[in-house]
DNA sequence: CCCATAGGTAAATTATAGTTAACTTTTGAT
DNA sequence: ATCAAAAGTTAACTATAATTTACCTATGGG
């Protein structure tokens, strides 16, 4: 048990939300503040960790999307968590047509 | 067929990067490039239609992350491309347990 | 009820992203 | 080899994100 723990500190946890969902700030937001409090961190833990600070890690937990992509990455890099890419076009049943494959978009 | 393309204006289409792969912003950089000019879009182009300066995209494309994010996903949205949220420690072999599931992180 | 701790906000300042405009380089079609 | 258009760079400027510090509120344990 950390010390932090036996000095009472108590951080609620909230639900991680459905990544099956398709993405948005909001949910990038609910994921983080879920992740972050599952692995019981306050705003302060992070901020301290990442010499990020509080206003600005609150404005990414609010899902403000004026915030320097570089900042969003430590966070969730910090927390366990990262993108994928998907491109809308991309077709899932891949199968070999024997064209090439300079038509993807 | 477009007055552009009857200008002449040509646009090299790159390749589409493995988005199987993980993330990273040299990944993210480089399926925009590709998707723009896999549309046969110029950097103005893009420009003009989201209100975003040159200078900004060409960072954007080089996969620098001292951007604005909002940014980013004006460009991603515009061309078809979409994050999807990965929780690392999220397991996939989610088989019914009986347990509460607020250790999922 | 206290009191400590976490979340959240506000104002002033600093740092820097973003824009504009002009310019250079690269590229590819003819 | 020329020419036009696209990509990329630069510098000065403007807009605004980020920090700092200080506050306020909410919550839960004792």
């Amino acid at each position: 048990m950390s010390i932090k723990q036996t000095l009472g500190r108590v951080v609620k946890s909230t639900k991680m939300p459905d990544l099956t969902k398709s993405f948005s700030s909001k949910q990038l937001a609910e994921a983080i503040t879920a992740k972050r409090t599952g692995m019981k961190l306050t705003l302060v833990d992070v901020s301290a960790a990442l010499s990020l600070s509080k206003p600005t890690l609150i404005k990414i937990e609010k899902g403000d999307t004026n915030v320097k992509l570089t900042n969003i990455l430590k966070v969730m890099e910090y927390l366990g968590l990262s993108f994928s890419l998907i491109s809308d076009e991309h077709r899932q049943n891949n199968k070999i047509t024997g064209a090439s494959d300079d038509q993807w978009y």
